[in-house]
DNA sequence: ATACATATTTAGGCTCACCTAATTTTATTT
DNA sequence: AAATAAAATTAGGTGAGCCTAAATATGTAT
């Protein structure tokens, strides 16, 4: 029904939407999905056409009710897909984008509820991003940025709000994994470092670029 | 490297070979892949001209090494995918050849390998199907259809030359499964179905076009 | 060997999802 | 308000992988 491509859009629209606010213009989908600007503005009178997505002459382009559901669909299995990839078969938190956006995009609703449930209905990802049920909703998400607190919280680490491999695999190496607890012990005014306690044992700096990244919830 | 289509024309090219020998005809290929044989006719010059095929002008094409071993490298996958759909996720074998035929085109060795150490580097699929290794070299198959064993023979049941869906099916409800032992304890000589001993318990009667479609290795 | 049937190839065309270059629209600066 | 810059669209074109219809080659029966 949907083919790669759209799906793809879709994908690409839902996440600029929910990062920017509600209209998404072409050369933002050109620039995140790496294709020619004037292809997009072609490709997405299509799915306007199709009432996948809803468009105003140069102004941009929103989901469609069904859009968004789509398009949480796909969120779903890529999210499924990288937890099994880490849980079951052992890659690393760095490793599993790519994979799972190839396998993301197999048609059957078998699988995945087949999949859900071998991996036990996991709620969030290896980078602890939601994951939407079958209908397309999310459990209620209580983190926030780690730069948001102030001297003396102490939260757990739940997500990141950046993915790229570098950040990841600073964290890996700076030994932060998912589910550790931190404790702010300082934060210096001039350049809004965190002095953190990981675990109840590490001290670690880290910088504002970090700790803006870092999502976590109270404790 | 090689696109979904060109991966879909070498395992199919693949297996015609394996059932009529050398020479694959267009005919052949067009009915299996449900295209056009004029279509077909284009293709197959692409695919000679990128050497995965060698193609003589209205005689038919056979796999180069290089596109057998690609063409084994689907299959690998593939098999690999229908062990774990079934073994992992609770699919029955006549359930996951469409899922298979989806996941054996994402494309990462690594993912492969993994997948391959985490089944237990299974030697068949559900279908006792062998699976290649990476490098497409099968273990020795000693099996033949039970239709070539003799009043008396005890034998396990490692495979099917039949993978219809009614075929699995039939044998599903009829309660054999692979690796079940059978003992021959009669043949009809006017209509060559076979009386068998499943697992030392029930017997069944079998029609000839059955036993011709179970594979067997002796006990 | 000729006629006929079947298989294969050639020729021309289509859709999908992309492209570049040129044009138009929108936003920003002066 | 006019000039300029940036974003978006239009127009025309491409390759992959398919199609139909027509032409040619191959195989079989008489």
């Amino acid at each position: 029904m949907t083919s790669l491509a759209e799906e793809n859009y879709l994908k690409t629209i839902y996440k600029l939407q929910e990062k920017n606010g509600a209209m998404v213009s072409t050369s933002a989908l050109a620039e995140n999905l790496q294709i020619n600007a004037a292809s997009v503005t072609d490709f997405i009178k299509k799915m306007a056409a199709k009432k996948l997505i809803s468009y105003q002459k140069s102004k941009g382009v929103s989901l469609t009710e069904h859009g968004r559901l789509v398009a949480l669909n796909i969120i779903r299995k890529h999210r499924l897909w990288e937890v099994w990839l880490v849980n079951n078969l052992g890659f690393k938190w760095d490793q599993v984008h790519e994979i799972a956006e190839q396998l993301e995009h197999v048609i059957s609703d078998e699988l995945i509820e087949n999949l859900d449930k071998h991996l036990g209905y996991p709620k969030a990802d290896p980078h602890g991003d939601l994951i939407p049920d079958a209908k397309g909703r999310f459990i209620k998400n209580t983190s926030k940025p780690l730069l948001d607190c102030t001297k003396g919280d102490k939260v757990k680490f739940t997500g990141v709000a950046e993915h790229s491999n570098s950040f990841l695999q600073y964290l890996t190496k700076s030994n932060i994994n998912l589910g550790d607890e931190l404790l702010v012990e300082a934060i210096e005014e001039f350049d809004h470092s965190f002095k953190v306690k990981i675990n109840k044992k590490e001290r670690k700096m880290l910088s504002k670029e970090v700790v803006k990244n870092l999502l976590v919830v109270m404790l």
